[in-house]
DNA sequence: TCTGGGGTCCTAGGACCC
DNA sequence: TCTGGGGTCCTAGGACCC
């Protein structure tokens, strides 16, 4: 490893880059507001259930980190500031800072707002050398962005994260260390570093997979290095087995994919008060409902398959699921769904969490996609494009349409009567009655 | 200290079909 | 008539990442 100006990797040495930004949503806020700078603040929920999301690195001087419980972050630095995160400017941010690592190579994938993967092969041809267009790529960022961050470039995915990682300031004793910038990390002398390096460092050891090691006597990359892989695989699987025991090796094959599409979105609230009724459940779901639906609408995707989470007081958390045959969209389809999968949770303490999810996307057809693009790209003429509007929200009423037969054949005729408008009146009205407001036993509509 | 909100992937069991 | 095995889909739960 090494982050000195005399190596010069080529491509072929250091293919893989990954950069990733300092303390984002905290910098972002310090940028827009400079009476923060030099402060120790924060982004996350500030109430009792609150958690960081990202600390500057004064309050990370306290031992403040991200995912740390706010009541114990406050409890380490009393002065801090936690403010409460406006992500639309994170975002924004982020398509800057997307931008102009695209510059130079589109062969870039993001993972999450604040960090990403660049392939840098296709700049083989052009000579490019990966240390020089890190530092540029910091240049920019720093200049453009007004952000600092770090940069690792390796010969896979897991070397470049560990070796940005390792670039980055850090705290020590309740100091600050700037960081190295770029580190890049030599094939030559890959496996020595990742040796010595605790299993937790791996991509995908979290909590609970380093205890099962630990008990195994597994502590450090090097202990999974010589471990038989069929006798780890009894204790973590198969599939973790196998990529333990690549990685303790360095062999990453994970590829740089561009633009991988959302395969769920989803929506969920921790409450600061928990939730004791059916009904207060149910009006939450359907809250989330709209914003689900919504979110499915911007991303032109159907989905087949709507999950209810519900997280009680213990954390003890459980999952409801129904799979259509069809996509939905709707916000009363999908509400009416998630109401329904709540009155099969068993409600026996209080509820601090109420979740919905969708997934297993019906990719809208080409053909839907084609139609709604002449509006905007082509617009051959008028009138195609008044045609193919109106197709397409033909389509979607049959959808809907489907849906609610879906629905009425699950859950009873009944249900279908209220569900366009079915207020939380009418939730209300049904539970009170004591009936199952969706079940094959529900009496009339309730409005 | 006691754990958010956005996601991904894996596992295991049951239903169903061939 | 009984039985088996493989493949696929669905459901539920768990772990992990940022």
């Amino acid at each position: 490893m090494s982050s000195s100006p005399t190596d010069r990797p080529t491509v072929d040495d250091a293919p893989i880059l990954h950069v990733d930004l300092d303390a984002f949503f905290a910098s972002v806020e310090i940028l827009d507001d400079p009476t923060l700078a030099g402060r120790p603040i924060a982004v996350g929920g500030a109430g009792e259930r609150g958690v960081i999301a990202s600390a500057s690195y004064e309050a990370r001087r306290f031992g403040v980190r991200s995912g740390m419980p706010s009541v114990l972050a406050r409890r380490r630095c009393p002065a801090m500031v936690i403010l409460p995160g406006r992500f639309d400017r994170y975002e924004e941010y982020s398509r800057r800072f997307r931008d102009i690592v695209t510059d130079l190579t589109p062969m870039v994938e993001a993972i999450g707002l604040d960090e990403l993967f660049a392939d840098l092969r296709g700049l083989r041809r052009l000579g490019t050398d990966p240390v020089a267009a890190g530092w540029a790529l910091r240049g920019r960022i720093e200049n453009e962005l007004h952000l600092d961050c770090g940069v690792g470039l390796a010969r896979n995915k897991l070397f470049a994260k560990l070796a940005s990682k390792r670039s980055k300031p850090s705290v020590v004793n309740g100091r600050i260390t700037p960081g190295a910038g770029v580190v890049w990390v030599d094939p030559a002398t890959e496996r020595r570093w990742l040796a010595e390096l605790p299993v937790e460092a791996l991509w995908g050891v979290g909590p609970a997979t380093a205890a099962k090691l630990h008990r195994l006597g597994l502590r450090w990359v090097r202990d999974l290095g010589a471990v038989d892989e069929s006798t780890l695989a009894t204790h973590v699987g198969p599939s973790m087995a196998a990529t333990l025991v690549a990685y303790a090796h360095g062999d990453d094959r994970r590829e740089v994919v561009v633009d991988r599409g959302a395969k769920s979105l989803g929506h969920d609230e921790t409450f600061a008060k928990s939730l004791r009724t059916l009904n207060e459940v149910q009006i939450a779901a359907r809250g989330h409902a709209a914003v689900v639906a919504r979110a499915l609408r911007a991303h032109h995707q159907l989905a087949r398959t709507i999950t209810l989470v519900v997280r009680f007081d213990d954390l003890r958390t459980v999952s409801r699921s129904q799979t259509l045959s069809f996509g939905v969209d709707d916000d009363g389809a999908i509400a009416m769904i998630g109401a329904a999968l709540a009155e099969t949770v068993e409600l026996t303490q209080s509820v601090r969490l109420v979740g919905l999810y969708a997934s297993s996307f019906l990719e809208r057809g080409a053909h839907e996609i084609q139609l709604t693009l002449p509006m905007t790209i082509e617009a051959p003429s008028a009138r195609e494009g008044i045609e193919a509007a109106t197709r397409a929200r033909q389509v979607g009423y049959e959808a809907l349409r489907d849906a609610i037969d879906e629905v009425r054949q699950r859950f009873g005729r009944s249900a279908v009567g209220t569900v366009a408008e079915l207020d939380e009146h009418g939730l209300q009205v049904a539970s009170q009655r004591g009936r199952n407001a969706f079940g094959p036993d529900a009496g009339p509509p309730a409005t």
